[in-house]
DNA sequence: GTGGTCTAGACCACG
DNA sequence: GTGGTCTAGACCACA
């Protein structure tokens, strides 16, 4: 489910949390789902535990996962989101934005592709 | 102008780099216009003048600005930035919203902060 | 592999960086292969670390090797280089070519040493 | 006739080397005749006489020139030009083939390349 | 142990 | 005075 590249700069411990939060935000992966064991995962990846572990901490703080000990990890409901988390995104959006006008891409362009984003998801969560 | 923080885990140059790139895309920086000196800049921000040339030395690289030896650095236009720079932004782009999405921000929310990023982007440039 | 020449005009890490791409381009150094460590060669070379890792960081650029933060410098698959790099290749074959036929050089002789040149390539290439 | 970029990372008294070199070459300036003097140069470019009297001393360390006391600067026969220069560009030549080999490139490309540059070399030659 | 970042201080070429 | 290069030495995150 998760492709890790070792040529990456990005750090292993970071591409499996961003795999993991992709797959969440996806549907891929349902709120209450149980998520694998950081022992499974890592031999699944066959990587080093305490990067899994690393990474389930980081998803946890952003709020996307909640572990009970002894049980597992879980993925948390979407209202659960650290909303410092949305703040940054939101921002990320606009920066994003504002280059891309600033390069000169149709104001058109960015809401077209706005709306497909939407379409597709809107798909997605009415078909899982 | 700009800010930087060092609990941040994004490393000192970046900050500067963006920093800088967005006030050449907020039109606070115009294109020909001259930057500080590296020296002068590492004084003002309090850091090592090499951090502040890496910064410069990157945003060359993107064609956000370019320098003479001898004589300073400056402004590119528009016209001169990376092409590639685009498709990494509308990855950016598509990412964040992707997730917003998720976390419950509506369409027309977005539509809007788009239509306002937009607007500003224009009168900005009606009236510099 | 790499000689250094300190009263060049051209700068120490071009050098570096120039050397390296030659041993890979020749064939000495086999993608995927692993380089010395930035301390390594900065020792074999006597010059300063920080030197090297420059050089490192500009060929990573052009796309002839790739970093992994804690595990080392590997060369990259040919397919990876910067497609931009063959337009400047060819302007500077050109450069070349018209200087040396002013020059006097017989277009026979730049041929032959063409043909000569290839047959090298296609000999390391048959049996690495 | 010759174009200066203040843009360029190359310094300006480079620029002029190379355009004046590239003016031989190409014939526009035959063996024999006068150049404009330092200070005539230096006034259509706008730029300060040192940087052209720069120039013109690394061309006449090349052979591209030789300077009368007195009299101004010539250019001058291809016999004359420096040995050296001719090494240097036939290991330009070789270094830029055998990366654009390394690089995918085919024989033939080049050679048509090569035939091409050629040719345009000779009808120059023939009706100058 | 590795690459990545940062500092402090120095010298050089350029115009 | 500017950008560009280099050195020496330091600390950090990563796996």
């Amino acid at each position: 489910m998760i492709s890790l590249n070792y040529r990456d700069a990005r750090p292993i411990y970071e591409q499996v949390k961003d795999g993991l939060r992709k797959l969440v935000v996806s549907g891929a992966l349902q709120p209450g789902e149980k998520l694998p064991s950081v022992r499974a995962m890592a031999s699944t990846l066959a990587i080093n535990p305490n990067t899994i572990q690393r990474a389930y901490e980081a998803l946890e703080r952003e709020g996307y996962l909640y572990s009970v000990a002894g049980k597992g990890s879980f993925v948390a409901e979407r209202s659960e989101v650290d909303t410092t988390r949305q703040d940054s995104l939101l921002a990320q959006f606009d920066a994003a934005v504002s280059e891309l006008l600033y390069l000169g891409v149709d104001e058109q362009q960015l809401a077209q592709r706005l709306a497909e984003l939407c379409k597709k998801t809107e798909d997605k969560e009415a078909q899982p």
